[in-house]
DNA sequence: CATGAATGAGCGTTCATTCAT
DNA sequence: TATGAATGAACGCTCATTCAT
């Protein structure tokens, strides 16, 4: 049930990462958010206490949200090479579909000011520790956890932001999942 | 007539990238620069003709002089592994020591109204005809060029940007490029 | 929620318009403007969206106020003469007793950039449908509300204006007044 | 015969009253000037002192430059209807020739800073001259110079200024031509 | 004489934030 | 809670002018 409210918070966050995904990190001053939020500037510090709080906090939601979204679909009872498969497929698909939360984490995450905020390790520990259920098995090769963000999580994002410009084809990411089977296996 | 002090340029560039490195794309302010760089806000538009411009410039630049540089180290005559080990290492070694201009252009790189003035296959195409000789040769498995660089580029930019918080131990270079080995050839 | 200060607004057009009367209109810029307010120069925008809109704006205000100002005293059962009497000491006088607003207004309307905003027929309307109904009456000589401007607006006003400088002695206004009843009636 | 450098300098007067009829008064930098002159900046620096220096230099060499236009039309046997014809006529039709010009002293005349340094009497005072001869044969009726110009002068610029707007027809102007003659002989 | 480079000061405007209701 | 008004500081940029050649 979404209160009044909620919505209004919601739509807060809504317009600041369209804007930031439009016009990029300097583009989202907090007057055009709360326009485009249809709220007067003063309501968002109802809810943040400073714009550098909101970006933070909104960073790491949707930090995290991506990978429990992912969580659900991977069943542990998949096999090595359709984890790799459903993973992959899954991470793509929701960057794709949120592309907004995606473009504003990506840019988030660059930057110095803000990416202090938000550890990968504590977004996507669920993940990982499925892998490392799969490499005590023998599985998956034993492999350190730099080294599988390294290989899993950075080609999929980079395919996911190429999509607007070049449309990543289909084969471009079975290719890719062919390739992390052989290497992770 | 006064001529161009071409070091002044130079000082506005790497103020820039500095300033961006520290604070991020919202810290560096044309009068921040400027008074990094020793100038006057007004001696910048004796060089470019607006702030955007100069991003774009300098974008353009750097994206290029990674690969540039990398280039020499790839001599025609190394093995397949070989090539990988140097590129990788090259281009790791590379954006470590020049850690301004490799935060400046990943930044750059995330920003909508940025991203568009760079087109990554027109900075890397070197390397990339080099694979493509590879890959005629049999040597290199045949696969697509975006596949190559989400598996080539992003894990050892994805090292690279962690290296300032987890120190990115040797392991997980030399682990890296191992599977990439095994993945390519 | 506060509410909107008029007084400050009128603060504003007043501090405007004194500037321009001493320093013309490259002296009056957005800054001085706030500061001889005692606004901030960002609640400028709060009533306008730019210096242009400002300035518009005003110059239309003032530019209509000294006709509205005028009608009362311009009763309908005056005779020919004494309408011209009465309407030349009258823009006379409100001219030079508002100096300010009539250097503003002299100043926006030989302004290329800014006199298309005004269109003099809708500022003094009223007083030409007085006069059209004279000369319905006969009592006016027929003749085009052009012509009608070029001689009982153009030279009054030059007579204000040079008012500061010659101080315009009472016999230059009689003398012409003496020749408009003649030429008019 | 004229000089490089004479053209030179009449190019940057030239720019000087072709930008601020286009753009106004602040649309008018050095730096536009010297651009549309073909010159450098520092060149207009030589030539003058200072932008204002520029801005009345100019201002008082176009004031007198209409009159002096006139002289040789107003020819001493003209009767006197005939005389008020050709100045009226010549005078209106110098102003719409040289619109530029025009433009540029009516908007010099109105400024507080600038109208100082022109004074009108210094600029008609050949027309005069041959009015007063006029006066003392009786043609003319005795009139203050203040008044001559009041009527003589502000109406035909305000036609003349209208002209861009209305197109100011050839009636208005014989209209003010029949009802000058009427009031000053 | 003539120039493009260089500049400190200032431009119009927007910023993130707080105030008063 | 929610708001539009209000703001000092800062924004990107241009100004009139001077410098060095």
């Amino acid at each position: 049930m979404r209160t009044r409210d909620y919505d209004k918070l919601e739509r807060i966050k809504e317009a600041m990462v369209s804007l930031i995904l439009r016009e990029g990190m300097n583009g989202a001053s907090v007057a055009k958010i709360a326009r485009e939020a249809g709220v007067s500037p003063a309501t968002i510090y109802v809810y943040y206490s400073s714009k550098e709080e909101m970006l933070a906090d909104v960073f790491r939601e949707y930090s995290h949200a991506s990978f429990h979204a992912l969580l659900p679909s991977l069943s542990q009872d998949l096999s090595g090479a359709d984890f790799i498969d459903a993973f992959v497929r899954g991470f793509f698909d929701y960057s794709v579909q949120n592309e907004e939360a995606f473009s504003f984490v990506e840019q988030c995450s660059r930057c110095p000011t803000l990416s202090a905020y938000v550890r990968e390790e504590d977004c996507c520990c669920g993940i990982f520790e499925r892998i490392h259920a799969y490499q005590h098995q023998g599985i998956f090769r034993p492999m350190s956890d730099l080294t599988l963000s390294a290989l899993l999580l950075a080609p999929v994002r980079f395919l996911a932001s190429q999509r607007a410009e070049c449309g990543v084809p289909e084969p471009a990411l079975s290719e890719l999942i062919e390739q992390l089977q052989k290497m992770l296996l």
